[in-house]
DNA sequence: CTGCCACCTCAAGTTAACTTTAAGTCAATA
DNA sequence: TATTGACTTAAAGTTAACTTGAGGTGGCAG
């Protein structure tokens, strides 16, 4: 059993931020030495899993539903592999944008939106990046 | 010359937003018709970025750091270069991660912690998301 | 000239993900 | 037993990036 200030030291995150989870749904204690919160230490594994998905642009609540309404610490693996197609896609428009950067920074054309390369590039960025070339256009 | 809600058509921008990225220095109108905002079109080009950046995860206090103390529409080569690098370093991490999520979900180990090959995704996927195998740690 | 309406400004509201603060509790130590 | 100090709760504060709302202005169609 590991009390929060314990949980704290070994995450790196503060406890602040461990009873916010907890109050989300994130991580559970599993019990009280007075008031104190008591936690297994299977809440670390559980932390380094929403570190991860942090650290990969989910949020808190997206990182919720990879958890099963679980029976303890099963993870929702379809969801994990849903996320990770996810993330896949998100890797591919990065790598259109980290090119449409370079391309930009390189290129000498006087206007970049009458290069084709990089119309092509933020078309590949998504939603609402491209400028229609000329009149009609969804606004919201 | 396009007034506001030109702008806001053909960039797909409310102009609300368009308002705001004026008042934070990212986009400049050339000047008014009674009370509203010309803008050249070239305000288009500088949108596109923008979006360019903010779907690549950039602050918009970044993205104005990518423009030059410009001359106009000048792109501050030097910095979009940089910028793809560091996003060059971010979707390293993702494809981690991505690795991650795909082998946790698939990993029958029992802890996940106990399985070198999460260890190390988890490791590459950066600062504050590895809890120390056991003991002394970094706390804030 | 009059009034409309798109635009204006400034302030306040919104959401996510936390942190900070104030006031209280309680197990353990002296 | 009294004090200490790490923990507790609840509420309020914080930041980024906007949106919304209230009240105002001024070209221009009629």
């Amino acid at each position: 059993m590991l009390d929060i200030s314990e949980v704290s030291k070994r995450s790196g995150q503060a406890a602040s931020k461990l009873r916010y989870y907890e109050e989300k749904g994130l991580i559970q204690s599993v019990g009280r030495h007075g008031l104190k919160r008591l936690f297994t230490k299977d809440v670390l594994e559980r932390l380094a899993l929403i570190s991860l998905g942090r650290a990969a642009g989910f949020s808190l609540e997206e990182i919720r539903e990879m958890f099963s309404k679980s029976s303890g610490l099963e993870i929702n693996r379809k969801k994990l592999l849903q996320k990770a197609d996810e993330l896949d896609r998100k890797i591919q428009r990065m790598v259109s944008i980290r090119d449409g950067l370079r391309h930009t920074a390189n290129c000498r054309e006087p206007s970049h939106m009458d290069c084709p390369n990089f119309r092509r590039v933020l078309s590949a960025a998504g939603r609402g990046v491209i400028p229609p070339l000329e009149g009609i256009s969804k606004n919201r």
